[in-house]
DNA sequence: TTGTAGGCGTTATCAC
DNA sequence: GTGATAACGCCTACAA
């Protein structure tokens, strides 16, 4: 059961093959009797346009690719789903690439996505390496850098990038506006950039209440469960412990509630905590969890929206495309002690001019 | 900066591109020192094997179409990421296309993926309507479904399914080894079948250890954690209330561990719990759940070898693939009362003919 | 308004 | 061993 091409179909009503790419295309160059005995015709063939042949001579595939570090991640997930609906209904594919964050599978992922000749790239939540980047710019299609920390844009290069750094800002202002002076900051795992502007955030927030920084209040930990357990111990072993936790992010303030629990330190009454990300389990967890929220869904469709800019047009002008920084909202729940009302706060958005 | 083709190499090589295009195959047809000449000169000239003009040709993409309800959730992710590891593996390239579960959105997505010409097609979890499969028989290509309940196979058509009866079977008679007599059942979604393979596991597991139903302690749910939520209050209100449930989920399961705690109700004290799913969230709820785990890496590795074995070939000869059956495996946590010692049964995998 | 011819980047089938 | 040449399915000048 060989596939039906415009030639069959041409065949089939007695014109060339040309005018039933015309038809199909809907070009205004062919008769409307015509155009619609082709049509009816293509539909009852079954026939279905061939985007490999059409690439080939349109010079472009109507398709992108993502790398992820895995999918299974919730996070990157939500951005797939976001980025993928948004190329859908603007027409394109997506074609999905893991790298379970091994440079050599990243690597091959991205030759993988040159053969297949992507519109362009998008790449969630990479720690780019410098070695990636140059494989990256050799493909010679525009890169959309989400969440991954790109050191300087290159001329393919763009990026949507969360502000870790305000994030933290809001979370510790929280805190303080609760009243409480002695705040503690979890920490991720080393050198993570996101962890450092993260406590950056959380620096500047005490410093703008006058608060001196207190060393011995930042503990580190892992940026899993594990973190924040260890971290308990630590604090509460200080001179004069703090009263409030900020943490690097859910998980670490998971394992803080569930040791402070073991421990018999309530939260939030003698401790309470804000996570950072919003995970599904946020809510779930007793007390349920106060924690700063990415707009996941945002940041893929602007991802997406950027390559359709790029994409756009013959090429060959210079586009005009800005680098994205989006802002989270803080999610109050009970671990912070706050009267729980669902704020919607700054959610707006920064653009930043490459 | 037009891309390199193998001309450009045989220009350079001062070959016909055919020679270049054996040398880069690595045929034997050609000489080592020629052979070697065009490959570094390919790698110095940045070739990349145009995917598209191959597949023209050779009559097949290496790629798969991967068509889901939405990444976000969990369960389906992972099996996407074992689906996509094994592919890359192989060579393939997968293209991602989300339904949202809407009709007329997963029937673009089909088409989209003809047009694509994907050389066999996976769905996951999709309650496949009559008219959706016409549509993707009449592809052409062979399809896989995952946990989506097909009636009947047609030629094209083969899954892979989780042995629903058999895990709440599992559950089930986790507590009635513990002693539990009156055992409830919290129901999911009305008419799903999902639901009612489990009931029936549910039913199987009563009715060999020589209960009799109550069909009172049968009640409704919803799939989330509200269906948990409300079945507490019915399950407390009757005249012999039971001492343990069997959820259709994770997710209801933990509605109704909420609820119990606020009811001042002990779990597992007064009722033991079983969910079934093994979310993420199944550790660190408290207490931490006992449920039942699908193997969702192992669903994804076997659909993607299907689709492996069923392209491989020239086609031509009638291929002998089974459906399979998978089978889940018992996870006891804190909830239903028994020593957590981390159980690793009946991970075995159960054979059909189609 | 329609048809003819060429080409997109490959692989495959012939000759030489 | 290597080189012409013809596909694959589509689009698009150019010619009629």
């Amino acid at each position: 059961v060989r596939r039906v091409s415009i030639k069959d179909i041409a065949k089939a009503a007695n014109v060339s093959h040309s005018t039933v790419s015309r038809a199909l295309g809907d070009s205004p160059l062919v008769s409307n009797g015509t155009k619609e005995r082709i049509q009816r015709l293509a539909r009852e063939m079954g026939y279905s346009p061939d985007a490999q042949a059409r690439s080939l001579v349109m010079g472009r595939t109507q398709t992108v690719g993502v790398v992820v570090t895995t999918i299974t991640d919730p996070f990157i997930a939500e951005i797939v789903q976001a980025i993928e609906n948004t190329a859908q209904e603007y027409g394109y594919s997506v074609i999905l690439a893991s790298s379970n964050a091994e440079p050599e599978r990243e690597i091959a992922a991205v030759e993988m996505l040159q053969s297949q000749r992507v519109d362009a790239v998008l790449v969630t939540s990479s720690r780019v390496g410098a070695l990636y980047r140059d494989h990256l710019e050799r493909l010679g299609v525009p890169i959309v850098l989400i969440n991954s920390h790109h050191m300087q844009a290159g001329p393919y290069t763009f990026s949507v990038e969360f502000d870790n750094r305000h994030g933290a800002y809001l979370a510790t202002q929280h805190l303080l506006g609760l009243g409480h002076r002695r705040i503690a900051y979890v920490a991720g795992a080393t050198d993570h950039s996101d962890d450092e502007e993260r406590a950056a955030g959380y620096r500047r927030a005490l410093r703008e209440a006058r608060l001196t920084l207190d060393p011995q209040l930042v503990v580190p930990g892992t940026g899993g469960a594990d973190g924040g357990e260890r971290a308990l111990p630590v604090l509460l072993a200080l001179s004069d412990p703090p009263t409030a936790a900020c943490c690097y992010n859910d998980m670490t303030a998971i394992g803080l509630i569930l040791a402070a629990r073991r421990a018999g330190v309530s939260v939030p009454a003698d401790l309470a905590v804000v996570g950072f990300d919003d995970i599904p389990l946020a809510r779930y967890v007793s007390p349920t969890l106060t924690t700063v929220a990415q707009p996941m869904l945002k940041m893929g469709q602007f991802a997406m929206g950027m390559v359709l800019d790029l994409v756009s047009g013959d090429g060959s002008e210079q586009r005009v495309v800005s680098d994205i920084v989006v802002q989270g909202r803080l999610v109050i729940r009970e671990s912070s002690g706050a009267i729980p009302i669902p704020a919607k706060l700054n959610e707006s958005i920064l653009e930043v001019s490459t």
